[in-house]
DNA sequence: GACAGTTGCCAACACTCGTTGGCAAACACT
DNA sequence: AGTGTTTGCCAACGAGTGTTGGCAACTGTC
């Protein structure tokens, strides 16, 4: 349908764009983060972000892109599940501000609450699917999972709380590594 | 330093604006909620919300005093903290939607994150400080408290995703329960 | 009944927002 | 060289925001 993705001239303006709108979102939120500050940041007119991206929506659906990049989580012994997933997570988070940007917007945006509820319910369940086949209980423990690790972030990047930012990666492993195994492989109630 | 609380004839107006203000806070966030929204749910007119709070931020510091009514946790069988803890969060948020619009606004509103951190740090760690006397771990159990607590409220009443709306306060207590208890009376890494 | 204080509404100000249309320069292609 | 397309900026519109000042109606007190 689209054409054949010849390069333009203007793909670094759009990238700029991007990035920018990336940052403000990440720092201020939907509403806050301003076309015409973006556009500021990537050095352009405010009405060139209307040309590329169509509108504020518009921009924001591309700029919250996101891929957890679960790896392959049969291929982890099944006693290090809550270990390995934390770990890719932090390192998720912090390598990409994209995140940050999705949940700081998901509070107010309903559109960004909608992808929000999108990714953990596809990649993250999907995740979970692969290891545990009972239908009932895979949307329950994902749904725990994504509570405590979207909880971590909210505490440690958006509220930041002291004691969840000054927490070192190898703290945060030994805490909450444990209940993600619990939330992934264990009963209730143990 | 302020008048002996002489019952004022405006009582019941600026009552009404609270409520609406929590509600709108609640619903929309700080900056979608509009001051002529609150005050059109109130059923006033918009400049009486300036003569009666000064501010928006005003109003919404107004709107935002919040107690945990955190139990006397000393009280408390040591193996059945975590439980009662959860319990009472559960039974604190559904009632009491002022913690929905703090966590709401706290996204992007930084003197609502500031406000935040001033209830999980005085009143939480406060709390957690009663039984665990050594301060350089208080801090800490309490914070990864807060960042499940808030994660749960953050997937069932902000993003609702399905399955955390869908559980039942029982299931929430039987998986997160055992959670808190680990993060109050545990060491990591067990 | 006169009078100060309170309660409420109306109209407006100054500003910011997302968004639009037009115009000039740079480019690509023949 | 000439033509159509792309890239960029400028100026402006219309809507909505928090906020202000003034004015009418009501309340309570002497």
């Amino acid at each position: 349908m689209t054409a054949p993705a010849r390069p333009r001239r203007s793909d670094a303006t759009r990238a700029a764009i991007l990035r920018a709108a990336r940052e403000r979102f990440a720092a201020d939120g939907y509403e806050r983060a301003t076309i015409r500050a973006i556009a500021a940041d990537a050095r352009i007119d405010p009405s060139m972000v209307m040309r590329y991206y169509g509108s504020k929506e518009g921009l924001f659906a591309a700029a919250a892109e996101f891929d957890l990049r679960l790896p392959d989580l049969t291929a982890v012994p099944p006693a290090q599940l809550g270990e390995a997933l934390i770990r890719h997570f932090l390192a998720r988070w912090e390598g990409d501000e994209t995140l940050v940007a999705l949940l700081r917007a998901a509070s107010t945006n309903p559109g960004a609450a909608e992808r929000m509820r999108g990714i953990f319910a596809d990649q993250l369940a999907a995740a979970v699917a692969t290891f545990d086949s009972e239908a009932r209980t895979t949307g329950r423990r994902a749904g725990l999972v994504a509570s405590q690790i979207l909880g971590l972030a909210f505490t440690r990047y958006i509220v930041r709380l002291p004691p969840m930012v000054d927490a070192t990666p190898e703290d945060l492993v030994s805490w909450i590594g444990p209940t993600l195994q619990r939330y992934l492989t264990g009963r209730p109630e143990n």
